[in-house]
DNA sequence: CGGAAGAGGTTGAGACCTCAACCATACATC
DNA sequence: GATGTATGGTTGAGGTCTCAACCTCTTCCG
């Protein structure tokens, strides 16, 4: 244990500052922009994204779960809200009495279908468009060490299903 | 205004995907472990590392919002539940009226002390230390272009102080 | 079968954060 | 000086997210 501690030097300092600072003003100004013209959270945003990419716009709660790697209280509080919204709606599943099945409503249908081009326009505007190709490539292989690193060493109740 | 939505090819998804998860992973990796080590919040490191860096201990709230990029309702949230804590307290500010200084107290530069070491080495340990210099200076660079282009194009009520 | 263990989901409390409304003080301009 | 405007800060409501406790249904195994 090193009782002396190794501070973070200038480089090091500003190359961690940028990156935290980058994604929580990114994912701001988007979720901002989403809410303003659109009325969705970003949160909702995900939720009926994901249904709409399903053909059948119905999937196992389950299943979203781990694809939004969310926490089970955190869907069921975000399902029981857009559900008196009337964008999504639970219905039992037949394969498992425990379960339940996220459906697609018309009307969430509509507000992914009207949000879904300004959105991917926004994060062109504010992101893609900011790189090449090759950089793009070199941003996400860094990002992706993070991710990796942190997926090997796993916290302790990492995903508290 | 384009009725065709000019889709993310995979690529582009990958490192918007990418970029997304790696900081919200590590920073609920890095919150959590602050939390269960030392029971401060990362708004309560934020908060006590600004002040701590201070030689007085002692600032005033705008400036403390100004570095933290805080709007002043959550600085004001924040400061009263770390009042009730013990850790800092508010102070009339002799030049202006309305202003407050917020300052350390003891008990506050000690929970930093004790903290700030293996907070500094968590962010070593899952960022800093998977890179090499120049890779860190080109991760920042990429990160500081969407800063950049954030900065440039304003969003109306921005920062709303 | 029958009971224990586990998985899927819900709920309520509490922390965090934003927004809008509000109060008090300072500043500007006449 | 008096009035209008701007600034610093607080408050309360509401949305978001986490955690722990709980309930129901399934599965396993004697």
């Amino acid at each position: 244990m090193p009782t002396e501690t190794n501070w973070l030097n200038p480089r090091e300092a500003r190359a961690w500052r940028i990156f935290v600072n980058a994604h929580k003003q990114l994912e701001a100004r988007l979720h901002r922009l989403l809410l303003q013209d659109f009325g969705l959270t970003g949160a909702d945003y995900e939720v009926l994204a994901v249904l709409s990419e399903h053909p059948t716009g119905r999937i196992p709660a389950q299943d979203l779960r781990d694809l939004l790697e969310w926490e089970k209280s955190r869907l069921s509080h975000q399902v029981r809200g857009m559900e008196e919204e009337g964008l999504i709606i639970r219905e039992p599943n037949p394969a498992d009495g425990r379960s339940a099945m996220i459906c697609l409503l018309p009307a969430g249908r509509r507000a992914i279908q009207e949000a879904a081009p300004e959105h991917v326009a926004n994060v062109r505007r504010h992101f893609i468009g900011l790189f090449t190709p090759a950089e793009l490539d070199t941003f996400a292989a860094l990002n992706e060490r993070v991710l990796n690193h942190l997926a090997e060493e796993p916290f302790p109740g990492a995903i508290r299903s």
